[in-house]
Parts: C-alpha cells; sequence; structure tokens
DNA sequence: AGATTTTTCTATATCGATTTAGTTTAGTGA
DNA sequence: TCACTAAACTAAATCGATATAGAAAAATCT
C-alpha cells in the first residue's frame, strides 16, 4: 500500500493527494482559471513547486492537441564549411523513415553540461541523448550509464567499450600528421593543443608524440592557448611562437579555423607556405585547399559520423543488450 | 450522427469501425501480435493503409512512455563559420525557458519541399513550422497559410505582409556593395549571382542594380553559375569572366564560400586583391578578414534571426490575431 | 460424446491532463 | 425565514493507444 514510489514523477495526482483536493481543481488553479479560490492557488502552486512538478507533454497533447513543439525544417544538402550542420543533418536525415524525430537541446558555454541531460531524463522527453566533445571522465557518460538511459556520443570516453560512440581516429591523425611532415623534411614541429579536457585532443597529441619519437622530430606544444581559443588568439599565438622559434618550419592545427589563422600569421611574419614551412590540418569541407593548395590535410566524414549515431542510438533504445555499436572515421587523404 | 469527420485523422477507432473487429484486436494487428489470426492481420493492414493511418505520438507516448524522439544535445557556442548551426543553435536557445522543443525535419535536396510540412501538419507533430529557403510564390507558405497553420519564415514571401518573417535586408546589401566598390573608384562590377529562384537573390540583384544605375557603374551578372554552385564551379566562372572581361575590377558575393573561391580565382589570374580589383562579400563569421583584410564585406548576425524567429514563431500560436512579427538583419559594416 | 486445450478475439482499465456538467456551500435579497 | 444566486469545488468523460484478463469459438484428445 505504498502511497507512490519515490522515483516516480509528481502529477497532478501527486498533488491532488498532497493537498487534498481534487485532479482537475489541481489543474484549474495552476492554469489560474477563474472559479479557483486565491488560497486554493497559492497552496496548489507551493506544493507544485516544492515536488518539482511538470506537466507531462503526453498527457497535455493528447488531450489538447497542443504538442508544444517546435519544427524548424531545412535541407539535408550543406552548406559549405559547416561541422555542426552537417551533423545535424546528417542526423536527422538518418531518422527519416524511422518514428524518431529530433529535438535539439541547447545548453549554453558557461553552464553545467549535465543539465540538459539530467531534464530529458528526468521530463522523459526522448528516449536516448546524442552528445559531442566529450571529456575522459565524461560526467553526461557516467550519469546516463548509471541510469542505464540509451545514450550515443560523438567521440569517446573512458568508459568507451560501455557504450555507442563513433569518432574519428584523432591518433591516426596527429601520427600522419607529423610523418607527412616528417616526409617534406621538416624537423621543427608546433603542434597548435587542441582544448585539452576533451578526449579528441588528448589522442591527437598521444599520437603526434608518438611519432615525432619513432621520427626523430622535435615537436613543441602550445600551451597558452589551444584551436578553440578564437582565431584572433591562434593568430597572435602562433606568431609569437614563430618569432621565438624561428626554426619551426611545421604546424599541426586540429581545427579549420585555426588553420586559418596560423596561415594568416605566418604570412605576416614573411615565411612563405609550402616552401620553407607547412600546415597540415583537418578537413571536413574541401575549401581549405581551395583556398591554399599547399595546406596539406586529412578528410573528415562528418556525415558518416550522423548517419551511425542514428542507428547507434536506436540500437541502444532497441535492443539495450546488445553490444553497443562502435565506429572509427579513419582518416583518408583529399582526394 | 455523422460517423467521421471528413478532416479527422485517422485513429485506430476509425479501423475498428471500418473492420468491424474492436480497437485492441486492430492494435495488436498492426504490431503484429501472435494471437491474432492472419486473414485478419491482412485486412486490417489493407485498411490502415488505405486510410493512410498514422499512430498518435501522444497516444502511445502516454500508455507506453515511448517518447519516439531522440534528443541531439549542443552547445550554443558556435563553432566558426558556421551559417546553419548558428541559426539551429540561437533558435533552440532562444525556446529554452519557454515550453517549446525544437524538432528537426530535414529534406532531401531533389525533393518536394512542401512534403516534410505536410507531413508536420498532418501528423500534428508540431504547433508551428520555421523555415528558410523562400522563394517569392513558396508554395510552403501558401499552402500553410491557407490552412492558418503558425509559421515563421527566415526570409520573404509575395505575402510577407501575412506571415511572420525574419530576413536580412539584401536590397542595401547590393546597393551598399556597388556603393563601395564606386567608392574605391571601382567601375565595372561582376555579380556572382545567387540562386535566383529565392527571394533574396531577387533583392540582391535589384539593389545592385539600382545603384548601378545611379552610381554609373557596369553591372555585369553571371548566368552560368550562382553563388550556390560549388565552390569548383564558382571558380572556374570567375576565371573565364575574368578572362573575357579583363576590365572587370570589382566583385560582388552573396557568400563566403563564393568569396573565397572567387579570391583563389582572381589570384591565380595574376590579379592582385585590394589593388587593382576588390571583392565585396558578406560575413557572419568573422573570418574572411583575417585571412585576406583586403576583403570587402558586410555583416550578418544570424543569431539575431534566431531569437526573433523563435519569439515570432511562439507569437504565431499563441495570438494568430495579433499581426505577425517582422523583422530587417540591417547590414552593418564589420567593426 | 464430453473434457481440455488452443486460437482468436473482446471488455475493461490505464497513462496524465483538461473540459464539461454538475454539486455543495456560503451569501444575498425580499 | 425561504427562495435564489454566486463562488468554489468535484465527478465523469475524453483524447489515442496498449496491456491484461477474460470469453467465445474451434480444434484436439481420450
Amino acid at each position: 500500500m505504498t502511497p507512490e514510489l519515490p522515483g516516480a514523477k509528481p502529477t497532478l495526482k501527486t498533488i491532488s493527494r498532497l493537498s487534498g483536493l481534487a485532479v482537475p481543481t489541481v489543474s484549474r488553479a495552476l492554469s489560474d482559471a477563474p472559479d479557483i479560490g486565491a488560497e486554493t492557488k497559492k497552496l496548489v502552486r507551493r506544493i507544485a513547486d516544492e515536488i518539482g512538478y511538470v506537466p507531462n507533454r503526453a498527457g497535455v497533447r493528447l488531450r489538447t492537441g497542443r504538442t508544444s513543439v517546435i519544427s524548424l525544417v531545412l535541407s539535408t544538402e550543406h552548406d559549405m564549411m559547416n561541422h555542426t550542420a552537417r551533423l545535424i543533418s546528417s542526423l536527422a536525415g538518418a531518422l527519416r523513415g524511422t518514428s524518431y524525430h529530433l529535438i535539439m537541446t541547447p545548453y549554453f558555454p558557461g553552464e553545467d553540461p549535465l543539465k540538459p541531460i539530467r531534464y530529458i531524463v528526468e521530463t522523459g522527453s526522448a528516449d536516448a541523448v546524442i552528445f559531442n566533445q566529450t571529456e575522459p571522465n565524461d560526467p553526461r557518460a557516467a550519469w546516463l550509464m548509471e541510469r542505464r538511459f540509451p545514450f550515443a556520443t560523438h567521440g569517446r570516453t573512458n568508459w568507451a567499450d560501455r557504450h555507442p560512440w563513433f569518432d574519428y581516429d584523432n591518433r591516426a591523425f596527429g601520427q600522419i600528421a607529423v610523418q607527412s611532415l616528417h616526409d617534406r623534411g621538416r624537423r621543427n614541429i608546433l603542434l597548435v593543443a587542441p582544448p585539452m579536457m576533451q578526449t579528441y585532443a588528448q589522442h591527437i597529441v598521444q599520437g603526434a608524440r608518438d611519432m615525432a619519437q619513432s621520427c626523430g622530430v622535435l615537436l613543441t606544444e602550445s600551451q597558452t592557448y589551444s584551436s578553440d581559443s578564437g582565431s584572433e588568439a591562434v593568430r597572435a599565438g602562433a606568431a609569437a611562437a614563430l618569432a621565438e622559434h624561428p626554426q619551426i618550419d611545421g604546424i599541426i592545427c586540429s581545427s579549420t579555423s585555426a588553420v586559418m589563422a596560423v596561415v594568416a600569421a605566418l604570412e605576416s611574419a614573411g615565411r612563405v607556405l609550402g616552401q620553407d614551412i607547412d600546415v597540415f590540418g583537418k578537413e571536413a569541407i574541401p575549401f581549405l585547399r581551395l583556398f591554399r593548395p599547399q595546406i596539406m590535410a586529412l578528410k573528415e566524414d562528418v556525415s558518416q559520423a550522423g548517419e551511425f549515431l542514428a542507428r547507434a542510438a536506436i540500437q541502444a533504445i532497441r535492443e539495450p543488450d546488445l553490444p553497443p555499436l562502435q565506429g572509427l572515421d579513419v582518416p583518408r587523404s583529399l582526394g
């Protein structure tokens, strides 16, 4: 005769029981109907706040027809130079023909990345979650695994064997980058570090270090700025590095914008790209080389990631006991 | 005693009435349960197909707890050079704190743009729709207005006074572009045409033509390729134009990728940017000028568009009789 | 043939919120 | 004092789908 399971989400019924009022009264009180007394409204709202009541979307929708969903319609065609949008549209495209809708849940830079995830799980607004920018000890992955809530990540974590993911092989990227620069005779390489909290950054650095050691290349890693510091910071940082270490003859960048900033820096320092220095980057979109044919780069296929993650998430929902789907995008040279 | 309103969406009840079977039987038949006869299943499925039955999401969700929604969580932070992603994340960000979820509904390039919209309206999967790449006689806008279904567009249509929209002032862009080039002494301008079906393209061309006439500038409009033809096509087209009309001393592009392709073309033709020729573009992201300080450009604020469209859509849902919200992004010069 | 099982379907309850139609209580007027 | 109205609730029905329990019909066994 337990009155309420502890884990259960509060509903109008919960408030009804707690307040002694009938369910419709509670409903009308919360929607500020004119035929409910002021005292009653105050009481109901207090209880609702206390227990963290959130209306069940399906209930509202079934009864009223209101969905509280806004749909953004967009072409799966990719507008040039667009990483996130490609991921989104390939995901959305891959979910067509399935019964799944894709909803966007944003979070603001400064805030707790766990917050949107908790919201989704606790309000039951999705069957699975997909997120990126994973960290080795990613709190989101830990939280979701603990609750056995289906999810898939773009990028690995320390528990990569236990959940679905898709990742670019950044270790290979780091290795190939150093090797390719070495093949062109470069021996003094600057690595514009990616943001080190993230897993992929550590993979790049590992790969680059390993290969630098076995090739006998001197590898300098930027410390004060990273590839996502903003173009101006990268440009200034690269300029300073080139001034301090004029012997640098190769630069590795992990993002397109960093490549551009670095090229700008070295050109205004009077260096000549492809002659006395090379830049190696990653290219999700074929325009770096259009602009500077001398830029060296490996291809990254973001669309593949979207398609894979869609499948992985669905499998995690439907077949939670199957081994999780995991996939690696193998770096390819440009066509 | 009408058995069924003609406009009503078919439900299990509809199939039940049509087949003479009980509602749960129909449900189990459709989900291929083992305790339903083969003949019955065939019959039920035939009827379901005929009347175009689609399960009501709220019903399923309320009963089973399954949402059939997959949530993509992303940061509202913008990764450089990213138009669509900015729009999406600013939209999603603006909807936080409201009761609305944002769902992505993609469509494939070749296919009917009306299709996803019809799907949303007919399955009732959203309260409002937002879309972009509007055409003057946009069939989506016409269809939605006819049904009084709330929507907002990024870009105007011929019925712009009758629905909510947000647009960049492309007419002003065209004017300012020509005028700025004229101010730098350019008299022979190539306009890399945007895709002319779309409204914004016509605005740019109008603005450019008007100003060219009043300034006394010769304006050439590309015919065989447009700014969304793909970088390689634009590059080749621009190269051909420069070869055929060597007197060209200014080029206007409406997209970032076109600017880059055009600069590549003119440089490999031996022209010097900022000296014997200028390029004028639009910049949603501050990196064109980082790369080539000589590039002239106006700023476009995509985030503003997302925030505005979110508000406009919500107002269209809640206050359908209020005059629709409409907003124009005024081109600003770079800081 | 009569009992037992299997097959195939129906009746009912339920998910959570809201709407419509009452019902009770208190308050007003004659 | 008694009918009459307003204020503040409650009861019951509903949205669409599905799970559970039970019933009727057909098939199988002894």
